[in-house]
RNA sequence: GGAGAGAUGGCAGAGUGGUCGAAUGCGGCGGUCUUGAAAACCGUUGAACCCGUGAGGGUUCCGGGGGUUCGAAUCCCUCUCUCUCCGCCA
């Protein structure tokens, strides 16, 4: 959510800036700003009233002390109609604060300057890349008959027990899970990270907080019963904590990471982007979220993407890292860094992660602040990553490193595994 | 699930209808003192919104919402949460 002041005083900012994400803002933001006059007006109107009826309070609680029944009752009558005033312009009041409330959530969050033109994934920028495509024999396989090969993921169990992208991960594969959390956290921890274990149900407040909420219900699984959404990342429970909060600026940074399962519908998706682990309604993924001073959030961010590098380096996967183009991002970011690893066998690019400055766009809606040495109160920036979501590393591990005596890992998993093979092709 | 108690400022804790944004203590900040620090003493110390160039003024907030009243932290209703006891349970 865009904070109110910056439309006030910069309208046509807003505007332009909006405009690079390919968002037609003015009509909006010219009916933001008519309401918004009209109800400022209204306050000085209502605190006007009330000013009046405090006084008048006082005068009758003096009076009735003294036993001047008489000239309190005037009093109380005059108060009396002043109140009636007040109920009318107090409704009023609440109408125009709603609808102000309801368009300023329907505009995104303005990119930040960095951001590349453009209007689609083909215009995103690639930033740097790493690591080496391994030659594969001809008759490689691609990871899902792979993970049926040694039995490492079940998916028809999978889809027997629950439904379609719910696999069970059996033997190896599941102690490969496991190992990777472990080994996630583990890096995250040595960079300066609170490890937490978040609750994987989130009430209504919590996921407008992060903006789940009002847009995107449906990417989330609800339970009516409770009326408790199933998290759609650690990034909510995680970010959520500190909604209404004021922390101190020695405080800052706030650096948090949390393994989590995690839950989406992801309603419309169909075909190759679905098979195998490529997409799925519940996975694995370790998260990072830091909470940070305005003057060093990009700095921040450059900080996580090379944490989010570096794993991906230690996994011995080709990497590349792109930078989203004002079309390709975020409702909500303002910049934003995907992580993509190479899948030898599908050939393709998939992202393992993405790393976001949100600035005060969520902080603005969870009122999360933090407090300057002159006492005064500023909104701190939110930002978050993955490190990294699990399926499609195990995907690109499986495919990448392949060969005719099994899979290999990379050294990073050998102390999690115990060896230096996820599986060998005596075990197929 | 059943019974009871409670929710007040960063924390602890007073306050049961008027001058209470709220005593007091601790903590924080500033100062006096000191070579420096501690102690002591003095002062100060919540958030949001509106009007105003400013100085300053006004409104709201004592878990959330609603009500009674001229006036509510204080009375009533309701919801949420916490604690204690019983039941159930990984």
């Amino acid at each position: 959510m865009l904070e109110l002041p910056l439309l006030r005083s910069n309208p046509e900012l807003v505007i332009a800036r909006l405009a690079k994400k390919h968002f037609e803002a003015r009509p909006l933001v010219t009916e933001i700003l008519n309401l918004d006059a009209e109800r400022r007006a209204l306050q000085t109107q209502r605190d006007q009233l009330l000013a009046q009826i405090n006084q008048l309070s006082k005068q009758i609680g003096q009076l009735m002390t003294q036993g001047q029944v008489q000239e309190a009752e005037a009093l109380k009558q005059q108060s009396g109609r002043l109140k009636q005033q007040v109920q009318q312009l107090e409704h009023d009041l609440e109408q125009k604060q709603s609808s102000i409330h309801d368009l300023l959530v329907r505009l995104p969050n303005l990119p930040a300057e960095a951001v590349p033109e453009g209007r689609s994934a083909g215009d995103n920028v690639i930033v740097r890349s790493g690591g080496a495509v391994p030659e594969l024999p001809p008759d490689a396989l691609p990871h899902w008959d792979l993970a049926a090969r040694y039995g490492l993921i079940d998916f028809e169990a999978g889809a027997k027990v629950t439904g379609a992208g719910f696999p069970f991960y059996r033997g190896a594969g599941a102690k490969l899970q496991r190992a990777l959390i472990s080994f996630f956290l583990d890096q995250a921890i040595a960079c300066g990270y609170t490890e937490y274990e978040p609750p994987l149900l989130v009430n209504a407040d919590t996921a407008f907080g992060t903006g789940q909420l009002p847009d995107k219900d449906q990417q989330m699984y609800f339970v009516p019963a409770d009326a408790l959404y199933l998290i759609p990342t650690a990034e909510v429970p995680l970010t959520n904590i500190y909604r209404d909060e004021i922390i101190e600026e020695h405080h800052l940074p706030v650096k948090l990471t949390a393994y989590s399962a995690c839950f989406r519908r992801e309603a419309g998706s169909y075909g190759k982007d679905v098979r195998g682990l490529n997409r799925l309604h519940q996975f694995d993924k370790v998260e990072i979220v830091r909470i940070e001073h305005p003057d060093r959030s990009y700095q921040a961010l450059e900080e996580m993407v090379h944490e989010v590098e570096r794993l991906v380096q230690m996994l011995e996967l080709p990497y590349r890292i792109v930078k989203l183009c004002g079309g390709d991002m975020s409702f909500a970011s303002a910049l934003t860094y995907d992580v993509e690893v190479y899948c030898a066998v599908q050939q393709r690019w998939l992202e393992v992660s993405s790393i976001s400055n949100f600035e005060t766009f969520q902080s603005q809606r969870m009122k999360l602040r933090y407090r300057d040495a002159q006492g005064k109160t500023h909104l701190a920036h939110t930002l978050n990553g993955s490190a990294l979501a699990l399926p499609r590393i195990v995907a690109s591990l499986l495919e990448n490193n392949q060969s005719e005596d099994g899979i290999r890992l990379p050294a990073c998993l050998h102390s999690y595994m115990g060896g230096s093979m996820l599986v060998t092709s005596t075990a197929a």
